[in-house]
DNA sequence: AGCACGCCGACT
DNA sequence: GTCGGCGTGCTC
C-alpha cells in the first residue's frame, strides 16, 4: 500500500475574510492545484470558495491543517490579478482576503455553465404533415440545433407539436453550448467620422493602444465634444488586437444611453456588469469572460475584479466622479486601481472627463499621464453662454426662491417653444420643518440630521439613514395647532413655484425618490428628450450624461450649495457638478443660456463657470490652496485617513497629538481626501487610522497613549506607503 | 465576514 | 428560572 499522504502538499489559500494572509491547506492526493486554482475549502463550521494563492503554505499545526474539498472546473485566477489583489491589500491596509472576496462573488459561475438540450433535425419524417409541423420542418430545415422552446416561439406553434415530431424520431436530442450572454463587437462595424481635435486624440490614442505596453491618458474634453466617440477608437484597437476591453461608469443603472451608443460604433453591445444584474446573468457574465468569449465590459467600479483573460485596456469614463469610491470594508477608488490594473497588465488606461479631478490633472501636468484634449462641441453644437445673476441685487419674490431675471428667461424660452431646465441638488421639498410658536425644529432620531420634508408624501425623511415619519399638524414639542413652517427650497418647492409662475407649462419634477423606480426615471428622461415637457426641475441625477436636444435654458437655483459645509473638495466638487449642469443647454445648436443664481458672484468658482477657464481655476484655487493648507513632508508626522467618519478621525487626532510628539503634526482627511493630498503636495502616509476593530488598534495605541483615555475605533499603522510607487 | 461563546438585564 | 442583547475571539 502506498502512502501518498506523507507527501501531502500543503498550499496557501485566500479566503474571503480579514486574514491578513492566506491560509494554508493540504491538497489531497489524487488532487491538482496550481496558483489561481478557485477551490472550496472548510473554514470554521462552513465551507466558502477560496483562491490558491503562490508560493509554499506556511507550516501550520498538523491538528489545524484542513483539505481543499473541491477543485472548482474554472480557469485559474492569472498571476496579474492575483498581484493586483496583494497591490490593492498593501496600499488600501486591507486584509487580502477582503480583496480577494471582491473576486469571488459570483459563486454559481465557478462550475462550467451547463449545455442545454437542443433539437436538431433527424433521418425520419413525420407520419403525417400538418400546417403546424410543416413550418416547424421549414424553420429546422437549416440543419441547425434548437431549443425545443426557441423552435415552438419561431414557427408560431404549440410545443406539444415538437414534442410529437421528437416521438416519432423526426427530431434528435443534441447537447449545444450554452448562448454568448452578448453577441461579439466588430471594431469596423460603425466608424464615426472624426474631425480636428478628435481625430488627433483618436489618432493618440490609437498609437498607443498598437504600440502596446502601459499608459495612462487623461483624455479632456467638454460635454459634447466627442470624447465617447474618441476613446471608442482606443476600444477598436484593442479589439483589433485580440484584447479583451473594460469600460468603467460611475453610474451604470442609468447609462442605457451609453449602452446604444457602443451599438451604434461596434454593432452589438457590451456586456454589462454592476449591482442590480440578475444573478444568473451575472454568472454568465463572469464565466464567459474568464474564458475569453465576452469582448467588452461596461461596468460599475467592481468589474475591475472580473476573470478577464486577455484584458488590454481599461477606459475609465467620467473619471472625476466620487461613485468611483468605494468606502467600505475595502476603500479603493476604482480610477486609481484601473491604473495599476493597467501597469500590472501593462496595457493602456484612458481616463475621460469633461472635468478632470485634480489629481488628474496634476499626474498629466507633471507627465506621468499624457493628456488628449479636445477643446470645442461637436459640429454645430455650441457651448452654452454661462452668466451669474446676484440674488443680492435680482432677489426672488418674498416667499419664493427664483430670481425675475430667471423667470423672464424660462418666459421667453416657453415662447419659443424651448425647454428649462432648473437644477437644485436638493430632494422633497424643505430641507427643515420647525415651529414658529416654540422654535422647535424636526431631528432624526438616530442621526440627528435635519429631516427634510416631503409634501407629496405627507412625511418627513432623514436622507442620511432613510428614517420617516408622517408630517404632524401640531408641533410635538409645545402642541400648537398649525404653525409649522418649512425653511428653504427642495425640488418639490420650486416645482410648486414654477407651476405658480407658468400654471400652463408642462412641469415635470425629476428627483432620485420620484415614485416608480429606475424604470420610470428612464421613461422620463426620453420624454423629455422628446419634448414632451417644457421645464424639468431635477436633483443632481439630471447632470448626468442625458440629452436633451431641445434644453436651452439651464437654471442653478443655488449654485453657493455645497461650497459651505467644509468639505475640502467643495469648490471643486461644486465647479463640477456645476459644468455639467450647465453643459446639458447647447447641444442643439441653438443659442442657449446657463444662469447660476448666487449670492457670492465673485466666488472663484462662480467665476471659472462664467469664464469656462478651467484651466487658472484649478491652478490658482484647488492646486496653490492645496499645497499650501498642508505642511511639506518634512514637517508631516502623520496623515489620519478615517475610513468611519470625520468625527471619529478628528477625536483620534486630538488624542494622538496630545500623546506623542512625533504625531503632534497631523491632519485629518476623509479617505477620500489622502489621495488628494499625497499628489498635490507629494505626501507620503505616514499613519493611517480606521475607524473599526478595537482589536487592532491596541498595539499601536499602547505605545501612543500612556496614559490617555479610551479611544473607539482601530489604528493601525502604515510607514512609507507611496501612492505612485507603480508609476 | 460569519459564527460561537459568554456574560448581564427583562420577561414568556 | 429562561430568552436575548452585543462584546470578544476564532477560523488553516
Amino acid at each position: 500500500m502506498k502512502h501518498d499522504s506523507f507527501e501531502t502538499k500543503a498550499v496557501p489559500v485566500l479566503v474571503p475574510m480579514p486574514a491578513e494572509r492566506p491560509y494554508t491547506y493540504a491538497v489531497p492526493a489524487g488532487m491538482s492545484v496550481v496558483p489561481g486554482s478557485i477551490v472550496r475549502v472548510p473554514l470554521g463550521p462552513r465551507e466558502v470558495a477560496g483562491i490558491v494563492w503562490d508560493g509554499p503554505g506556511e507550516a501550520v499545526d498538523a491538528r489545524k491543517l484542513r483539505a481543499i474539498s473541491h477543485v472548482f472546473d474554472c480557469p485559474p485566477v492569472d498571476q496579474a490579478m492575483r498581484r493586483f489583489v496583494d497591490w490593492i491589500a498593501s496600499y488600501t491596509l486591507s486584509p487580502p482576503g477582503m480583496v480577494a472576496r471582491m473576486i469571488l462573488r459570483a459563486p454559481e459561475a465557478f462550475d462550467p455553465e451547463p449545455w442545454v438540450e437542443g433539437l436538431q433535425r433527424a433521418a425520419n419524417d413525420p407520419d403525417r404533415m400538418t400546417a403546424a409541423r410543416a413550418r416547424v420542418l421549414e424553420m429546422a430545415s437549416d440543419g441547425m440545433a434548437w431549443t425545443r422552446s426557441g423552435l415552438a416561439h419561431a414557427a408560431g406553434v404549440s410545443s406539444t407539436v415538437i414534442d410529437g415530431l421528437k416521438a416519432q424520431g423526426v427530431f434528435e436530442t443534441v447537447m449545444i453550448p450554452p448562448r454568448p450572454v452578448v453577441a461579439a463587437p466588430d471594431p469596423t462595424y460603425g466608424k464615426a467620422e472624426l474631425i480636428g481635435d478628435q481625430d488627433i486624440a483618436a489618432k493618440e490614442l490609437r498609437g498607443k493602444g498598437e504600440a502596446g505596453g502601459f499608459s495612462v491618458t487623461l483624455l479632456d474634453g467638454v460635454t459634447g465634444s466627442g470624447k465617447t466617440e474618441v476613446y471608442f477608437e482606443a476600444v477598436a484597437a484593442a479589439l483589433e488586437k485580440g484584447k479583451q476591453v473594460l469600460i468603467l461608469l460611475p453610474e451604470i443603472a442609468l447609462t442605457q444611453a451609453f449602452l446604444e451608443r457602443f451599438q451604434d460604433r461596434f454593432g452589438a453591445k457590451p456586456a454589462e456588469w454592476h449591482s442590480d444584474l440578475a444573478p444568473k446573468k451575472r454568472e454568465r457574465v463572469w464565466r464567459q469572460l474568464a474564458e475569453g468569449g465576452v469582448r467588452v465590459v461596461a461596468g460599475a467600479r467592481s468589474a475591475l475584479f472580473l476573470p478577464f483573460k486577455e484584458l488590454g485596456l481599461i477606459v475609465v469614463d467620467e473619471e472625476h466622479d466620487p461613485a468611483y469610491k468605494q468606502e467600505d470594508r475595502v476603500f479603493y477608488n476604482a480610477r486609481d486601481m484601473a491604473v495599476v490594473r493597467g501597469h500590472i497588465g501593462g496595457f493602456p488606461v484612458v481616463l475621460a472627463s469633461a472635468t478632470p479631478s485634480v489629481e488628474s490633472r496634476v499626474n498629466a501636468s507633471q507627465g506621468r499621464y499624457g493628456r488628449a484634449v479636445l477643446s470645442a462641441r461637436f459640429a454645430e453644437a455650441a457651448l452654452p453662454d454661462i452668466k451669474s445673476i446676484d440674488l443680492r441685487r435680482a432677489p426672488p419674490a418674498r416667499g419664493g426662491f427664483l430670481s425675475p431675471v430667471l423667470v423672464d428667461h424660462m418666459r421667453r424660452t416657453l415662447e419659443r417653444e424651448e425647454q428649462s431646465l432648473l437644477f437644485l441638488n436638493r430632494r422633497g421639498y424643505a430641507p427643515l420643518t420647525l415651529c414658529r410658536v416654540c422654535g422647535h425644529r424636526f431631528q432624526c432620531p438616530s442621526c440627528s440630521a435635519w429631516l427634510v420634508e416631503h409634501r407629496f408624501r405627507g412625511q418627513l425623511v432623514c436622507h442620511h439613514c432613510g428614517h420617516n415619519e408622517k408630517r404632524p399638524e401640531a408641533c410635538p414639542e409645545c402642541g400648537t395647532l398649525d404653525h409649522l413652517v418649512a425653511c428653504g427650497p427642495g425640488v418639490e418647492r420650486i416645482a410648486e413655484e414654477v407651476v405658480g409662475h407658468f400654471p400652463d407649462a408642462r412641469t415635470i419634477v425629476l428627483s432620485s425618490d420620484m415614485m416608480g423606480g429606475v424604470k420610470r426615471l428612464r421613461l422620463e428622461l426620453e420624454a423629455i428628450a422628446k419634448g414632451e415637457a417644457d421645464i424639468v426641475i431635477g436633483t443632481q441625477l439630471v447632470a448626468k450624461g442625458h440629452n436633451f436636444p431641445n434644453m436651452t435654458l439651464v437654471g442653478v437655483i443655488d449654485a453657493d450649495l455645497g461650497l459651505a459645509n467644509g468639505d475640502p473638495r467643495a469648490a471643486e466638487r461644486t465647479f463640477q457638478l456645476l459644468s455639467q449642469v450647465t453643459g446639458r443647454a447647447g447641444r442643439t445648436g441653438k443659442k442657449s443660456l446657463g444662469l447660476l443664481q448666487t449670492y457670492q458672484p465673485e466666488h472663484p468658482v462662480m467665476r471659472a463657470i462664467v469664464s469656462g477657464d478651467a484651466e487658472a481655476f484649478y491652478e490658482r484655487e484647488i492646486l496653490e490652496r492645496e499645497k499650501s493648507a498642508l505642511p511639506p513632508f518634512g514637517r508631516l508626522a502623520g496623515i489620519i485617513v478615517s475610513a468611519d467618519n470625520r468625527p471619529d478621525a478628528e477625536s483620534h487626532a486630538r488624542l494622538l497629538r496630545r500623546a506623542a510628539p512625533p504625531a503632534r503634526d497631523i491632519h485629518v482627511l476623509g479617505p477620500a481626501e489622502a489621495p488628494l493630498a499625497m499628489v498635490a503636495g507629494r505626501h507620503r502616509f505616514r499613519l493611517l487610522v480606521q475607524g473599526d476593530r478595537p482589536a487592532d488598534m491596541q498595539g499601536y495605541l499602547r505605545a501612543m497613549l500612556a496614559n490617555g483615555p479610551k479611544i473607539r475605533g482601530s489604528v493601525r499603522v502604515q510607514v512609507d506607503i507611496d501612492p505612485q510607487s507603480f508609476l
